[in-house]
Formats: structure tokens, C-alpha cells, sequence
DNA sequence: TACTCAATGCAATTTAGTTGCATTATAGCA
DNA sequence: TGCTATAATGCAACTAAATTGCATTGAGTA
């Protein structure tokens, strides 16, 4: 699905920033900060505001078009769901979260556990996140080990 | 163990403070906001000042006598670590986050699931966080509709 | 009791996210 | 194609959360 498709389907306006920020969600497959997709697009020259980003995110996020992960760093990240993007992401997988580089990535294919809570709850989602250092990191991390 | 001893314990100073955040969180069963904090014990006639208590809480969890959980409401809760309250949380268990009155309670006994990721990652952590409306506030809800 | 360094309190600053409002531009329709 | 309603944008101002620097206080130890 292309972005344009994408935005008709939800009845949401085809602007230039939509497309674009669409376009960069559509083409990385992990969770990406509002800090990450501003200065991605500030550095492909796109002009835009940080309120604008801020509503954007937060349209595609009533519409169902992304999801929001919350890391354990307090950051929120959008990842585009499987019903718009269809690339497999239906929002319900562990994510993994690398403290080092602050890189978050989904762990496709596992699912989460069911849960019990107490009687009377009423469960609307649940979120599993996974923390620690990611393959990159864990390396560079060994390498300054070696050379202290 | 006794908000003195955990001090003692972790070479902290034994303040009045400290003590308080300490006996506070022995008290409640459930990890609590830094707001939560404050206000309790501003409401109980402490004075104190905002950036102390920020302090204090990283400070206990740097020692490790708490633990972080970060919600989906992008709020950190702390809670007492087993180790120095032998009250039997180790953090290794699910929340659950009530997103109408903001409540976390610890879902205990139960444990997280083993996760796999990406060759060459190093995990330190994992939170599964389970949200939706509490027993009271899913109650009062139905109360609502059934009224309107 | 005196000394040292951790802890505190206050002011100022940074960062994240929100609100209001005037302006612009999209989508539907004559 | 041009017109219109209204959604989206851009800017300024604001609120809230968290952090930093620094002078002062106070806990623990010799």
C-alpha cells in the first residue's frame, strides 16, 4: 500500500508531510521516535514544524495507522500497523530496546503470553519490552573492553 | 527490614527524607509516580522539595532498593525491590496499568516469558505491561452507561 | 567535638508536549 | 475549472517534567 492509498482509506488529507513521514515509516521496520522521523526528514530537507509532526503522529495514531510503543527510556515510537502497511507488524510482539544507541526493534514471529489479572479487569492491550544492548552495541562494547 | 536498615544497608545516608520515601513505599503494595510520592507526603505535612525527591528516587534506584517501570502513559513508577524489603517483589513480574485512574498494581506470581532475539544481543531486562481499566473503574463505567 | 562529603534547597535551564489562532491548501461539488 | 467548507499547517506562547549548578546543611566517622 502506498502512502496516498494509505491516507484515502483512513479519509485523512494527502499532504506532503504525511506521504513523507508514510514514506519513512513505510520504509524502516522499526519504531521510530518523534525525534528520530523530525530529523530524518530535516535532514532530507524537508521543511516542517514540530507541532505539525506531533499532530501528525498523533492523527495516524487515532486512526490506527501506527502504533505507539513506549520504551523503558520514556520515549514513545511509531511503527506503522500491519492492516495500512501490510509488512506483517500487527502491534502485538515483543520489542527489544537497546540502551546504548536507544535503537528499538521489533521482535517479529513471538507472541505475547496471555496474562491473568484480577477479576473485574477489564485488559485493552498489553506491551512486552525487552532491554539491554543490541548486536552492534554488545560488539563495540567488547572491542573497548579489549583495547582498555 | 526498616527504612534505617535498607539505608545502612546500601550506604546511604540516613535522612528524614529518605526515610519517609522509604516507609511510604514499604506501606503501598504498588509502584507509584514521582508525583504520587510527592504528593503523599506533601499531604501528609512534609516539606520537601521537588528536586530532592527526583534525587532521592534515582538515587534509590542506582543502589537498586527500587525499580523503574515505565508505563504506557509514558509515566516512571517506583516500587521497593525484594532484596531490601523482603516483601517478595523482584520486579520480575507483569503490571498493569489502569488508564482511568492511572493506578499500576504488580501482577505477582506470575512469571515473564523467555524471550529470543537477534544473535549477539545482551539482555538485561524485559517489562511486560498489560493496560485497560481497573475492576473499580471498568465497575464504575458500566455503572455510567447503564445510567445514560 | 570537629571534619568531610553526601544530601538538601533554591534558582535557573532544558526538553517534551500542548494549546490557540490566523493562514494555507486539500477534497468535494457546482 | 473554479468555489467553498473544513482539515492541516505554521508560528507563538504556554505548561509540565526533568535536569543542572551551586551554596548551604547535616549525617556519619575519627
Amino acid at each position: 500500500m502506498t502512502p496516498q492509498e494509505i491516507l484515502r482509506e483512513k479519509g485523512l488529507k494527502n499532504t506532503e508531510l504525511r506521504r513523507r513521514v508514510l514514506s519513512l515509516l513505510l520504509e524502516k521496520q522499526d519504531p521510530l521516535s518523534h525525534v528520530e522521523i523530525f530529523e530524518e526528514l530535516a535532514s532530507a530537507g524537508q521543511a516542517l514544524d514540530r507541532v505539525t509532526l506531533y499532530r501528525t503522529l498523533s492523527a495516524f495514531s487515532e486512526a490506527r495507522i501506527v502504533h505507539k510503543v513506549q520504551g523503558t527510556d520514556g520515549t514513545v515510537r511509531f511503527r506503522l500497523l500491519r492492516a495500512s502497511s501490510g509488512d506483517g507488524c500487527l502491534g502485538n510482539h515483543p520489542h527489544f530496546l537497546c540502551r546504548k544507541c536507544g535503537r528499538m526493534s521489533c521482535l517479529l514471529e513471538q507472541p505475547l503470553p496471555r496474562v491473568d489479572v484480577p477479576a473485574g479487569s477489564v485488559v485493552e492491550g498489553k506491551q512486552l519490552l525487552v532491554f539491554g544492548l543490541c548486536g552492534d552495541c554488545a560488539a563495540n562494547k567488547k572491542t573497548e573492553e579489549t583495547v582498555l
